[in-house]
DNA sequence: ACTTTCGATGACAGTGACTGACATCGATCT
DNA sequence: AGATCGATGTCAGTCACTGTCATCGAAAGT
C-alpha cells in the first residue's frame, strides 16, 4: 500500500464525507480523514484548501456551466430569461445525484462554517452570473438583481428537492420557485 | 491602567477594525488587538465567539429591527411590501453611519473569511425575515423566496450605497433596486 | 537495463486561532 | 472588615494550516 494509490483527491473526499457523517465536522480532524483514506495530514493539504474545502470540489464546474448556459442563451431572451436557462441546465446535472446531494447537505447544514462556505460559493455564482449578463449588455442594478434572484431560486429549490422523497426532479422545483417568485415581486 | 477600564468590548472593536484596516485582517493577530485595547487575548474571546465576530457586533440588533418592523406591517400589506417597509426602517439606521460602513466594508470586502461571515448573517436575517412572513400566514416558497428577494435588494442597495460619495441615502438605492427587481422579474 | 527527471507524497517544525481550568482582582453588599 | 461575584489574567493544550526539505516511484530518455 502507501505511495501511489490512484485517486487520492477522491479518497479523501469520499473519507471526509463519511466522518463528517458519522461524528460530525467539527469532531473530525484532517488526520483522521487523512488516516482512512491512506494519506497523510499534509497530502490532505496539498488537494484541498482548508478542512471545509473537501465538501465543495464540483463547484468550480457547476459555476463553469451555470455561466456558459446562460451565455448561450440567445439574444433576443430577457436577463431574466438567460438565468432560467442556465437553471435548466444545472438541474439536469442533479438528475441521478439526490442521494448524495441529500447526505452531503445533512452534513453543510448541520455546521455553521460549511453553511458560510456553501454561501460565498453560492455567491460566487451571483457574481459571475452577474458579469455574464453585464457582458450581455445589462446594465447595474438589473444584472446584479436578476442573478441574485436567480441564486435565490436555486437555494429555495435545492433546499426543496433534498428534502423531499417523490420522484419529482430540481427542475420541478426550480420552475416552482421561478414562477413564484415573479408571483411575489409583482407588489399584489 | 489595567483591569476595570470600562468599555472592554467596544475597545476591542475599535482595536480590531483599525489594525484589520491597517494591516489587513489575515496580517492582524488577536494577541495584538488585545494588546492594543488593554487587555488579553483570552478576554477577547470571551467577548467574541471568533477573530471575526469582532466586525459584525450589531447584527442581531439589525436583525431585530428588521424583524419587528416587517411583522407590524397591516395585515392587508402583501409579503413584498412588508419586506419593503423593513428595509425602509433599515435604511434610516444607516443614515449617519456612511463613512463608518465604508470603511467596515473595505475590510470586510478584502477577505474572503469575512465575506463568509457577512453572508451567513445575512442569511440568517433571511431565515428570519421567511419565519416573520410563514406567521402572518405566506406559504412556502412565496415565504422564503419573498425573503430571499429582499435580502438580494439589501446586499445590492448596500454595496451601491457604501460606494458611492454623492449625499444619496441607502433609502435611495434601495427604492431603486427593489423597482429594479420588480422589472428584471416580470419577463420581458 | 541504467539513469535522469519530476510530480506526488512523507516527515517535521512552527504559527496562530481557540478552549478549558484555575487563580486573582476589584467593585459591591452586608 | 469580610464575603461575594463577575470580569480579567495565566497557563497549558489541541488542532487547522504552512514552509521546507527529503524521498519515493513512475515515465522518459539513453
Amino acid at each position: 500500500m502507501g505511495r501511489w494509490e490512484p485517486n487520492a483527491r477522491e479518497r479523501l473526499q469520499q473519507a471526509a464525507l463519511e466522518l463528517y457523517s458519522e461524528r460530525g465536522f467539527e469532531q473530525t480532524t484532517v488526520a483522521e480523514i487523512a488516516k482512512r483514506a491512506g494519506l497523510t495530514e499534509r497530502t490532505f493539504f496539498r488537494h484541498f484548501a482548508d478542512k471545509r474545502e473537501v465538501l465543495f470540489a464540483g463547484s468550480e464546474t457547476l459555476q463553469a456551466l451555470f455561466v456558459s448556459t446562460a451565455a448561450a442563451a440567445p439574444e433576443s431572451a430577457a436577463p431574466i430569461e438567460a438565468i432560467a436557462a442556465a437553471l435548466d441546465a444545472v438541474a439536469s446535472v442533479f438528475q441521478d445525484r439526490h442521494a448524495h446531494s441529500r447526505r452531503r447537505q445533512t452534513v453543510i447544514v448541520a455546521n455553521a462554517e460549511l453553511r458560510e462556505r456553501e454561501l460565498i460559493k453560492l455567491a460566487s455564482l451571483s457574481a459571475a452570473l452577474a458579469d455574464t449578463l453585464r457582458q450581455r449588455g445589462v446594465p447595474e442594478p438589473a444584472a446584479s438583481l436578476t442573478a441574485e434572484a436567480g441564486i435565490a431560486v436555486f437555494k429555495v429549490a435545492f433546499e426543496r428537492w433534498v428534502g423531499e422523497t417523490d420522484g419529482r426532479g430540481l427542475g420541478f422545483f426550480i420552475r416552482e420557485s421561478l414562477d413564484e417568485l415573479k408571483v411575489v415581486t409583482s407588489g399584489n
